[in-house]
RNA sequence: GCGGUCGUAGCUCAACUGGUUAGAGCACUCGCCUGUCACGUGAGAGGUUGCCGGUUCAAGUCCGGUCGACCGCGCCA
């Protein structure tokens, strides 16, 4: 029977059955040190000079050994406790010691005070480096945001549908895609469940999905990759865009204290404070945004179609200082420069309901209020230079009825890497795809 | 794609304005060590300084090219 390392504590003076890792040997001779680790904790054990045979077996075991070890759990001698770690109260009189796989030599120091790699050495050995502990702390923290978004959409009420990943065109004509060989034929990769979700919603009312998307561009920063997590939703019968801005700031603000709750320890490890989130996120449209950045830096970017990286920057700035908000949401956005399916303006045609949510300098989340009248966006189509039967599917979901409606999207990668404040997307990414890796370093000859 | 910075041992780094045999820590090999916890300690091994060419009495260091990395911008959600 198999104990957990995190479960010593429940069984002082008898002998359990562990298996795992040897983390870090220290032999000293007539008595050896092994620290053990398996996905549960870390526990001390030690080899006592009269079991001369176990000691023998010590000698020749490395880190990384993935071992059975038969021991008895024992309070640790007074002077030996070491306070705040688990386990430190208690340590693992070994008894024997059976090899299920030998490890070979690390090419690198992979302890948690030891680790220091730089990026490409990171990504070049994935395999080995997912054992460091800051590592697997980063991941299990994404897993929180994607099963956290997951479940605030099922709280209320949106339906999960799988998106597809080869798609017949481009959706929505941006960004660049990835075309694939489709039995002779053109296909592409998804660059976005967008007009999928809106399909779903327009007979589910609400609905989401948690899927990859890829994007060709050829872009070559610390925060794009050709492959990413896209967690998407999708609502009807809204009054405003407003209603989604609200629905986004609160599946952001559950993200947030869920992340906070469940991975407190992790947090802890990677030494990060969670952005803060105040009770009503700030709102500002475009031209407000320009005219606060013109006011406190002098930098006339009024007039200007989008947001670039240092307005997003500095508008971040001002927010928290005002505010003490890290969050800005920033609305209505030239509507000739947002894809055909954004709603404009009634007021104010030249500007769409559209929306952002920046943290810390950085686009979180993008969606806003849809068209939703068919006459409307059929129009649009044209005006987009679409090719109406491209969108056929799309277009035919809006003949029959659909009530005003909105959504968002935001990348996993992406809050990730903001929460813990990563300098680059690549560390919130397992396995992340660029311009340059898929895995493999991508040269001209090979590959 | 453009610009900047960089490329030295398995990893992380050092080597002042060009100047002896290119060093350190960790890891590795062989010893010593009965309370360590990044154990300590003695010794050893490990390098075509990314690659190609040039300048010079002399190049890790300067120049040109090439390949690669990181950062910024552009493009992009």
């Amino acid at each position: 029977m198999r104990t957990y390392v995190k479960d010593l504590k429940n069984f002082i003076g008898e002998t359990v059955s562990i298996s795992g890792w040897i983390d870090v040997r220290r032999d000293q001779g007539k008595m050896i040190f092994l620290d053990f680790r398996d996905m549960t904790g870390v526990v001390q054990g030690v080899i006592l000079p009269n079991y001369t045979d176990t000691l023998e077996v010590g000698k020749t075991l490395r880190k990384e050994f993935a071992v059975k070890v038969e021991g008895k759990v024992n309070k640790r001698p007074e002077r030996n406790i070491k306070e705040g770690i688990l386990n430190g109260e208690l340590e693992l009189e070994i008894l024997d010691i059976k090899v299920l796989a030998e490890a070979a030599p690390l090419p690198f120091d992979i302890s948690l005070s030891g680790y220091n790699l730089e990026l490409t050495t990171e990504l070049d050995n994935r395999a080995i480096v997912l054992r460091q502990p800051k590592i697997q702390a980063v991941f299990k923290v994404e897993e929180t945001v994607i099963d956290s978004f997951r479940e605030f959409m099922k709280e209320n009420l949106f339906f999960e549908f799988q998106a597809p990943s080869m798609v017949p065109a481009t959706a929505e004509g941006g960004a660049e895609v990835f075309q694939i060989d489709y039995f002779g034929k053109k296909a592409f990769l998804s660059q976005s469940p967008q007009l999928y979700k809106q399909i779903v919603m327009s007979a589910f009312e609400r609905c989401f999905t948690v899927n990859k998307v890829f994007r060709a561009e050829p872009s070559s920063t610390t925060r794009h990759l050709t492959e990413i997590v896209s967690l998407d939703a999708e609502m009807a019968f809204i009054d405003s865009w407003t209603d989604v801005r609200d629905m986004a700031e609160n599946t952001v603000k559950h993200i947030l204290k869920r992340v906070e709750d469940k991975n407190s320890e992790h947090l802890k490890l990677l030494g990060v404070e969670l952005p803060i989130m105040i009770d009503k996120t700030p709102t500002l449209s475009l031209r407000e945004v320009q005219q606060k950045i013109f006011d406190k830096f002098g930098r006339d970017v009024r007039g200007e179609k989008d947001t670039n990286a240092q307005d997003e920057r500095e508008i971040c700035e001002i927010i928290k200082e005002e505010t003490g908000s890290d969050f800005v949401f920033i609305y209505g956005y030239p509507t000739k420069k947002k894809p055909f399916y954004v709603y404009p303006n009634p007021d104010e045609p030249e500007y769409n309901e559209g929306m952002d949510l920046i943290c810390r300098g950085v686009e979180w989340l993008s969606g806003g209020r849809r068209i939703n009248e068919s006459k409307q966006l059929e129009e649009h189509v044209k005006l987009w230079n679409m090719d109406p039967s491209k969108v056929k599917m799309f277009l035919e979901a809006f003949k029959y009825g659909v009530p005003p409606e909105g959504g968002f999207a935001f990348g996993a990668e992406r809050i990730t890497m903001q929460l813990l404040g990563l300098k680059n997307v690549r560390e919130a990414c397992m396995f992340p795809r660029d311009m340059n890796r898929i895995d493999e370093r991508l040269t001209d000859e090979g590959y």
